[in-house]
DNA sequence: AATTATATTAAAAATTTATTTAACACAATT
DNA sequence: AATTGTGTTAAATAAATTTTTAATATAATT
């Protein structure tokens, strides 16, 4: 009888440890990763079960639960009658994924698309000013060029989050294909 | 005119800024963001090059350049006459996206996968093992049905990466869409 | 309103990761 | 074959990040 909770526990083990290890990749802390990938399996819990169960302080499972917020990983559920604030993993990955990359990829165009046309601002003044040599006029349209080559990407990349906020990425790859 | 050069140099100073603040999101040193950043603006450059332009140790440079090869961010390239190793950046950021998201998507798929299988065979192990109370036969089950589920996203993760090697993605999504 | 339970913030400690210095290996040129 | 130039590995240092301990704030219950 215990053997088989042990053995229950251990396979639960086997992907707790690879889910903590992918996400590790994805720039979450150890314990961030670690306490995801424990909700997994579990219905929800307290910063003290969180606490007992990972062995870790107190505000370290505060500050992750907060970062697993912010990337949609978890959210806070109301529990009747408990004081203690409750949490429940997102356990639908198709959710996590569309909201941790869309979040990614759409500050990525932006930050770099707003660089990218402050830059061409700039690099039209120099072809314009008078004062600059044919060689540095050459330099500065020839990067103006490459720049703007890469807003095709950029804007790629914002159609593509579109699509997965809209679903219909879907469409063109299904959930589950039927074969 | 020396005041062009300047202008030219801070434009493009800002553009590898930012290029480098959104690689450190995706988990290279900043040694290497920086690094291919820079890169993104020459042609080619060697070892030493490098050294000198980001103000860096030489090894520094050296594995910076290795791991961005290991992304496929830079490529080495055969110089005639040279001792000097030198090195190209991958200039268009689809083939950038492509290399890098289809490398830590296959590998985190194919990860999971494997955790997965090995963990429902377990809980399979324990349902049918008689020394097992109920209780623990329907929270063998509960969780073997889960890991089915995710499975389903792990094999639309490995769609997704199919689609993008073989460019079938950019017929749902154009590179450049005429409006 | 006071007390208690809970969560969060701030400062300190510990750990990890990135970078450099120094030593080594390799390859090319003389 | 010896020397010089170049790149890489290993150990040590430096820097940054993560985690903890301690203090504080917040909210709920009596």
């Amino acid at each position: 009888m215990s053997e088989s909770i042990e053995r229950l526990e251990e396979a639960k083990d086997k992907v707790i440890g690879t889910i903590a290890e992918t996400m590790d990749l994805y720039g979450v802390t150890p314990a961030a990763a670690n306490l995801y990938a424990t909700m997994y399996f579990k219905d929800q819990m307290t910063l003290d079960e969180m606490r007992t169960e990972l062995g870790m302080s107190k505000p370290s499972m505060s500050t992750s639960v907060r970062r697993l917020q912010e990337i949609k990983m978890v959210k806070k559920t109301f529990t009747r009658g408990s004081r203690k604030h409750t949490y429940v993993a997102e356990k639908n990955f198709f959710r996590s994924f569309m909201a941790f990359y869309c979040q990614m990829w759409e500050r990525e165009a932006k930050m770099n698309m707003e660089a990218i046309e402050e830059a061409q601002e700039e690099f039209i003044e120099v072809i314009k000013d008078s004062s600059s040599t044919p060689e540095i006029v050459a330099e500065a349209k020839s990067y103006y060029d490459q720049l703007e080559e890469s807003k095709t990407y950029y804007r790629w990349l914002e159609n593509l989050v579109e699509s997965i906020r809209s679903g219909q990425i879907f469409e063109f790859l299904p959930k589950d294909p039927q074969d």
